[in-house]
DNA sequence: TATTGTTATACTCTATAACTATA
DNA sequence: TATAGTTATAGAGTATAACAATA
């Protein structure tokens, strides 16, 4: 196991443990061990098992923090619009926003000319934490292509860029 | 777009839509962009609609797939095993294989020894059905990778199984 | 009549805990 | 007392539909 992953501890092998491995499992995976989808599955859930681990007990889920991230790089974008970024319905985006303004690190303050809709934007406590979270987001991130070398991690990144965008 | 892609016409746009690009969109996704976790995450939301697109509106859900497959590769497996193979609960399990059941794919044996517990096998039809699931599920699996050329998709699955084996 | 955002509601998925039957 | 499986229940997350305010 390489360093950055090695800074969990024993609870990225607890993550790393409940992700079927197909590697020195008994059973035989059949067709699904021909898949890049159910790897791309199996890595995700891999990913999203450390950034939860870095993120802790805290209510911060992965999904909440990249409506953070929207908002403190887009400041004054409405909830339509961010609804529409990160493919969300807008009552689940009503709730994402309402969730970081309770924290006192999102606002919503009207748009002159429309009183229908607001502009999120983040506070200046709401951009501190923002960093804080994106030290937690990096360090994961890190962890999760720990067992690639830094030519194979950014090979990965650019393939999976090539399918998404 | 690619062959493999254009064959699912426009349906496959639809879930395209559905997945934030990144690209030729106006917003700034931050951090979001550097993060290789992202980009699994879009390519996981991306491959599961392709495949449920396939799978259509059958109640056949990816995962269900993967148990009915993991029961054919497997014959007699326990329910326990199953559940830790695919890294469910032992409720979700029962749930998984009363599916398959419900639909005379598969059957629950009484293992002689021991009878509080059973060997799950497919039925003939059950193989059959897998047959041509799988079929489909190869067919969204190519069309995930449509843009990438064919060294790049091996060269994809290759380092994600080098993450999560 | 259409749009922004919120609230009400329901559905899916999953897990934990309690229960049955075996061992 | 422990294990395999099922049932009961609850929680998280999401979506659709209905609603209020505004355009």
């Amino acid at each position: 196991m390489s360093d950055a992953s090695a800074e969990l501890g024993d609870s990225l092998s607890d993550v790393r443990h409940r992700t079927p491995t197909l590697a020195d499992s008994e059973v035989d995976y059949g067709l699904l061990n021909e898949l890049t989808g159910f790897s791309v599955k199996l890595v995700w859930i891999l990913g999203r098992g450390l950034l939860a681990l870095e993120l802790g007990d805290t209510g911060i889920t992965p999904h909440r923090f990249s409506m953070l991230e929207m908002i403190g790089s887009n400041p004054g974008l409405q909830q339509t619009q961010l609804a529409a970024a990160l493919a969300l319905s807008r009552p689940a985006t009503t709730l994402a926003v309402d969730f970081w303004e309770e924290r006192g690190c999102a606002e919503r303050r009207r748009i002159p000319g429309d009183r229908r809709s607001f502009g999120v934007f983040a506070t200046a406590h709401g951009m501190q934490e923002l960093e804080r979270l994106r030290a937690l987001v990096r360090k994961a991130d890190r962890a999760l292509t720990a067992n690639l070398s830094d030519t194979e991690a950014r090979e990965l990144h650019r393939l999976l860029r090539k399918i998404h965008r």
